[in-house]
DNA sequence: CAAATAGTGTCTGTAAGACAATATATT
DNA sequence: AATATATTGTCTTACAGACACTATTTG
């Protein structure tokens, strides 16, 4: 079992006198596109008021990007995973631990850190109301919860000899207390014959840090994706909800309508019925539902 | 625009006095599970050859693992993104350039390399076997492209207070030329009421390298997802085949049994019928169909 | 009773599962 | 003709889309 190398070396010898090259090594950050649901301002008393969907930005106190916007992220520490790294962030910035964590992607444009070679590796967390106040303690004029919009804007097809190049154009608006910023990602898929890439590109940007734009651009595709095929939606809600809550919060991040009935039939296996209902809302009350962890598909 | 920072810097003064900290950093390799699909040999002259899935593998010729056998995969170096470096890998080792590749994880578990702190950021590829010449050219003895299967052994579910534990035990075979090793992979889905977390853990390991069963899982449980909502399985076509070969292909992936009709319907979509015919075959002649590129869903 | 939402019923169209029937080359 | 695969037809089942109808509280 011990095997000698070129250099007549056993494998625990080779590790006593490996030295880490003097190869350059890259920074790593864990970056978090943190989600929640908040209800709107109501209209009306008796109207139900409209969720949105909102992100967590930490305003830059320093260089590089002073005063932009930036997902809530820091450096990946020796003895600690990215996932860790990540867990570590999002308690320390909104105090919450038990949450829906997912990896995203990982981003390392070259010069998308203008200090230094950084890549980031990003994070998807989802986080209900119930779980953050949100307006963070300590200072609240760094870290806001942003709502977030994203839509096709535009979709263009282009036939390139034996393939062809698809781009569809996405506006992403970020909206806090006045503040509110624009961006604009391309999603390009190019298509030829024996391979196909898509690349995300950021055309337009204003009041974000970094390619953050990007990164919450892919989390909202991961998320639309998600949300019909798994119950990732759930970890979005209260620990008691109505279909009618859990309905509003498909169709902000689908940025679409849902039907009714087919709705209920849908996520009928995702949720169990309790025997609570809703009270004083002005109209009928709502039977209250939980997350269903017994049957998970 | 020259916002000043605590120190009454403007940006380019930052940067331009920024040195790189002093904190330590992790290496980032890229690491490919390179997919492609092969002919078994036929029983009989008559019937239709059955598919294999492989991936290519190397062997380590030293410290640490040597001998033993580990995905292609390198250093991602500075100025090039992981992408590139995993293009650069996949060209060095197979001589093909134009395939499909797709960013999977990136692992970074601590002590996964015994060397030093490195993180893999692992991508797969589908190459088809026009593409490659299977034995690849400068020393056979080091790379070898093993035959894949990954079955579910086993499924548990415990519930544990106010959630689950579900565990899924695959076994992950490798074999190429009497080679063989075997690999057990756990993925546990851990469920509460407000998080989920889906965890790939290493049960058994027989041959291969690092965590590299792990990678290897991971890829063909995202092959095994996007076959049937995607295009994806084309890429591992030739130029011209046959339906009966693609509904193969689709049958080793997904390792299970496919109605003719029903594939036939589903997959119309994806493919465009030429005007030409199998030849000699034994039997009656089969259309052969391409890769649809006017129609991508 | 009016307002507003909750919850159900059902028709229709589409797609997948299941299985059978027919077609056509090679030896 | 026998073998082996190719290709199509069709019945059934499941489910989503669409829309309408009924139910129940509060003001």
């Amino acid at each position: 079992m011990d095997l000698l190398d070129r250099d007549g070396l056993t494998e625990r010898e080779f590790l006593e006198q490996y030295r880490a090259g003097d190869y350059e090594r890259p920074s790593v950050a864990a970056d978090m596109v943190i989600f929640t649901v908040t209800n709107a301002e109501a209209d009306s008393y008796r109207k139900l008021p409209e969720k949105e969907l909102r992100i967590l930005l930490i305003r830059r106190g320093g260089h590089p990007f002073l005063g932009k916007w930036a997902l809530p992220g820091g450096f990946v520490r020796p003895n600690e995973t990215t996932e860790q790294a990540a867990a570590r962030e999002l308690r320390e910035e909104t105090g919450v631990d038990d949450v829906y964590l997912e990896q995203l992607y990982t981003f390392s444009d070259i010069g998308r850190d203008p200090r230094t070679w950084v890549m980031s590796c990003s994070y998807m967390a989802l986080i209900n109301s119930d779980q953050v106040q949100l307006k963070a303690g300590d200072d609240a004029a760094d870290a806001a919860w942003f709502k977030v919009t994203y839509r096709l804007l535009r979709e263009r097809k282009e036939l390139i000899g034996d393939g062809y190049v698809k781009t569809m154009e996405y506006e992403l608006k970020l909206s806090s207390e006045g503040k509110e910023f624009t961006a604009v990602v391309n999603r390009t898929v190019t298509a030829k014959p024996t391979s196909t890439s898509t690349v995300y590109s950021l055309v337009r940007n204003e009041g974000l840090a970094f390619d953050h734009a990007k990164l919450i651009a892919c989390a909202i595709d991961r998320l639309r994706g998600k949300v019909n095929y798994t119950d990732i939606a759930l970890h979005l809600m209260p620990k008691f909800f109505t279909l009618t809550e859990l309905q509003q919060v498909y169709e902000i991040i689908l940025d679409k309508e849902l039907l009714k009935a087919a709705f209920r039939r849908k996520v009928g296996d995702l949720v169990t019925e309790t025997d609570q209902y809703t009270e004083n809302a002005g109209h009928r009350p709502s039977r209250l539902y939980r997350r269903n962890l017994e049957e998970y598909r």
